[in-house]
DNA sequence: CTGTTAGCGCTTTCAA
DNA sequence: TTGAAAGCGCTAACAG
């Protein structure tokens, strides 16, 4: 069988071309009879359009910004892979981006933001906020103005972003609660270490934690402790004296390796200890059985998501199924960590 | 910055654009003069080219033929989906399969791969050997004859396939082990079904949960039970009665559901278990904590990447960059299972 | 309302 | 060894 085109379908009906593609397009200007023809005629050859030649005849360049931390630094490579690897198959269809990693702090990224909406280089955003309730206003803004912007990693759910992808941080909670009470063999007592600045995702990751616990009559108590990184030193040594008496630790913050090194020198019976994301250092602390297990969200499938969603809007005026794209949360222990390193 | 195209070098250059097209894919008759200088020009520019203009212009269509079983469905459905969304990307390049679902014993297999082969109609083969030992032969020969031949999710190791994408299943049994001994609290008494034909695959599992327990000097014994599913009630009835001094159990085969059956309907104290694979089914017993565990191989991304992998292939004339592609093992417990499912 | 035409970036044939 | 030209399937401007 032929293959089915635009001028295929035109020489069949005796037409042009372009009439076809104008009713293929609804572009307007043609007679309901001939878009009846031409309809049909499409739907009995099952004409589907050649998004190659689409986006070489268009000569539509459109440009995004990436806007995200640098640190924790393996967990950002893999996102940019992600991104990266979404785009080889994009970029010749006019679509191009650019990756800027301000400091993570909320006035340096609200800096950038505006500069990415005022600039007139960018048709897009897509942004990890550092944190999703401060960063609302300025993303409304941009919204307002009709400019595009996604988040991903963290959202902002009180904006009226795009669409958001990433991990419902409330369930990781949860789900480290489950890995807890199943590898401490249903222990009564455990700690979570947080962040100083309790941010949204913080907070979720807490209160899915404590929920948990909560429903589990079997759990004594839940400590709450904190750990800055401006001060490691200190809150580490402080951290210390005060889980004696637990028997699981949940580190919901990015101090999973500093939290390790802390167990592996504190002799006698260690507590079990969970928490998130893979790297190098991590993976050998899985390892040696110093942390039980860790829960990941594939970086890399949210970095290529998060880059479709924003083609998928912008090239092909396409609106995403669904404003929440949640990625899966995945379990990580010795038996299946080398899968998730590198 | 203006776009970067062979004919803007050319330009450039002073030369027509077919001369620069010919020394950008070498394809000789050129003076060593002017590749030398097209060569410069195109470095110093950074030109990629497009590959959407030159598909169109080859107008290269190529037809691979895709094997795999049809049960159990809840599995393949999801490789199908892979493999279709990936499609979706490339068919626009010329690139077309057809999917054959041939009972699933190695001689309806066989027959099928060998019309693939004479049939003329495809430029290549993915399949998912029934069992990688006798498909062998069948395989050498068309790769003898020039025809390639993918595998994925079952491997036919001693084949000269291209390549292969799918699981590892020595450690997918490895890890079978490690979570079992974790979720029993180091129990000593476990038994693996598996099936009737006891497969490459079968094997893999069972040598690596062996291994996984000799090593773990604490365990007792591992009982081997096989699970018929031509003769379900009668298999079911005899493990039945084979599992009572047993902590817990990993099921090997697809019968995880059947098992989990058999399980809450067996009173008293339950063995752990734990098996492979999502479905719907699997889903509830999971929630119901029946099943422990359920060890994933992402069927989606394996759909995926073996399409990629043929397309690579068989368009670009790109080698694999290893000959296996492993897949990486997921680890599903109650916490995660609802992003596992559908 | 419909057709003609040029052109997107590339490949390929033919001619010089 | 090089260039000119046609054409892949589509879009968009212009003409009728």
């Amino acid at each position: 069988m032929m293959k089915v085109t635009a001028k295929s379908i035109a020489k069949e009906l005796n037409l042009s071309h372009a009439t076809v593609d104008r009713v293929l397009h609804n572009r307007g200007g043609v007679s309901p009879k001939t878009i009846k023809k031409v309809m049909e005629k499409a739907k009995e050859l099952n004409y589907t359009p050649n998004k190659s030649a689409s986006f070489l005849a268009k000569k539509k360049q459109v440009n995004v910004a990436f806007v995200f931390p640098k640190y924790p630094e393996y967990f950002w490579r893999e996102i940019e892979m992600g991104i990266k690897k979404a785009l080889d198959d994009l970029q010749d269809y006019g679509f191009h981006i650019e990756v800027l990693k301000p400091p993570h702090t909320i006035e340096k990224q609200l800096e950038v933001v505006q500069e990415v909406i005022q600039s007139e280089k960018f048709d897009g955003l897509v942004i990890c906020p550092t944190d999703g309730i401060p960063l609302t206003n300025i993303i409304e803004t941009g919204i307002k103005e009709e400019f595009p912007i996604f988040t991903f990693n963290n959202d902002s759910p009180t904006s009226k972003r795009i669409s958001y992808v990433g991990a419902n941080y409330y369930d990781a909670g949860r789900l480290a609660g489950e890995l807890l009470v199943k590898f401490t063999n249903n222990s009564k007592k455990f700690a979570v270490i947080t962040d100083e600045q309790d941010t949204f995702q913080m907070k979720q990751k807490r209160s899915g934690f404590e929920e948990y616990a909560l429903e589990n009559k079997s759990i004594d108590f839940v400590k709450i402790l904190k750990y800055d990184n401006r001060n490691a030193e200190e809150s580490l040594a402080n951290i210390k004296s005060n889980i004696n008496d637990v028997d699981g630790i949940y580190v919901a913050c990015g101090a999973l390796a500093e939290m390790s090194g802390l167990i592996e020198n504190s002799g006698d019976t260690r507590p079990i200890l969970i928490g998130h994301d893979m790297s190098k250092t991590i993976y050998q602390y899985l390892e040696k059985d110093i942390v039980s297990a860790a829960i990941c969200q594939d970086p890399f499938y949210q970095g290529s998501m998060a880059l479709r969603l924003a083609f998928d809007y912008l090239m092909l005026d396409k609106e995403p199924e669904r404003k929440e794209h949640i990625v899966k949360l995945e379990i990580v222990t010795t038996g299946n960590a080398k899968y998730y390193v590198q």
